[in-house]
DNA sequence: ACTTTGCGTCAATGCCGTTGACATAAGGCG
DNA sequence: CGCCTTATGTCAACGGCATTGACGCAAAGT
């Protein structure tokens, strides 16, 4: 395996540009690139250019660019995470937690809305669902329950950031057109038909921003309580 | 209705093959391509290949292809939609809409992971709209928490509805392998470095399916809770 | 110093969405 | 019935995309 090989590279070679490439340079630029100029400035030929090097030279380091964007989105699950520590309020460690994963996730937005349903099983994700999971027990939550809460309190997070990643990894012009909606074409509805849609019609604009906060507030009242009811049954 | 009503074309032309075209047709067409042969298998070209026509004579339909992929999306919801009349039960008729809007996105998981996340502005979503707001409005919320609610309760469905969509639309052996996931590599972790992940040992099998219901009927807790406390207080 | 070979470069392939010019037939109108 | 307008299918072309194979140079190992 000549390219993709994990050891320390045993040849290095500058380019016309005298750029020294490597897996490290090249993810961290991918994500600049993504950062600086939005979610159309990543192909291979853009990256090619802002590293200095035929676009070509990225293959004998990634096999494709779905190897490379994963690489990106492992890069991204370790920034979220890393400083996180739990603490006695389980309530607030669980919501600081979603937050965490939603800025990391909004920060790449682009790797993130292909990222968010894959399964890394590596370390990270270990350390999380400890995490996750040891919270929940500590909020008095048997086994069986906890497994189960935790996995629709981060489902719920991913899912909702995963959605926001990839309303802002739409082009400009679109994401601005789908937020117009809802004060354009949403308000003037006829009435008769829509009586709701009319009745709420000066709160619409609201629809155009993001419910992660509220709805993770609300998945965990929902769990706030039914740890409360299970303190007061036993 | 701003709806952009494509009223009635006045004049039809066979295509080469044959083909009478139309907005229906032809986004039935898509979304048949993209259940058959995955995502990637939306491109013009192909989906005029399948059409028996030139690839050109889609723009006569649609602006453009995110245009089309809209009307995908709105005729996703529209079937998901049909027939569902909201009961007297706030409470339960979100219960069957969420359900609905589910099953209609894991009937054709590779759209949906590409649709969730888009505002169609056509009628279907206007009508899923107005049924939702119009739920939460007879719940007793006023119409600023009902819109911020609705969007909380919406982006929730479709968050966990593109996740098990995204799954879904897996690779069989790479999904199997991810759900073994939970009863092999998780289960043997080492106790002192996890001891969260060995409480719950038993129960880690349980990951390896949904939550949508769970996080839903959560949700749905804190929305009844929230009403209660506003029929109180007023 | 000599050989080996890693890897950057070049050129080419075959996709992609989109556009403008063109041709033709459908349908209104007399 | 025949003309005229115009909707709409077709064609050719543009520029951008990811990816690949051949090539040759220089760095590493001897």
């Amino acid at each position: 395996m000549p390219t993709r090989a994990p050891q320390e590279r045993r040849r290095r070679r500058p380019t016309a540009a005298g750029v020294l490439l490597s897996r490290e340079l090249i993810t961290e630029t991918a994500l600049r690139l993504i950062g600086e100029h939005g979610q159309e400035a990543l192909s291979v030929r853009r990256l090619g250019a802002a590293l200095g090097c035929d676009p070509s030279a990225l293959y004998r380091y990634f096999r494709n660019t779905d190897e490379l964007l994963l690489a990106v989105s492992d890069r991204i699950i370790g920034d979220a995470m890393t400083g996180f520590v739990p603490g006695p309020d389980w309530v607030a460690s669980l919501r600081e937690m979603a937050l965490r994963v939603r800025d990391g996730y909004l920060a790449h937005p682009r790797a993130a809305a292909m990222a968010s349903y894959r399964i890394t099983r590596r370390e990270n994700e270990f350390r999380a669902v400890e995490t996750g999971v040891g919270l929940l027990l500590s909020a008095g939550f048997p086994p069986a329950h906890a497994v189960r809460l935790y996995l629709a309190f981060i489902d719920t997070v991913l899912g909702h950031a995963a959605l926001d990643a990839a309303c802002q990894a739409l082009p400009r012009e679109r994401r601005e057109a789908d937020e117009q909606a809802w004060t354009s074409a949403y308000r003037s509805v006829d009435p008769e038909s829509y009586p709701a849609l009319s009745e709420v019609r000066d709160e619409l604009y609201a629809m155009a921003g993001s419910s992660f906060e509220l709805a993770v507030d609300l998945l965990l009242d929902s769990l706030a309580a039914r740890a409360a009811a299970l303190r007061v049954r036993t």
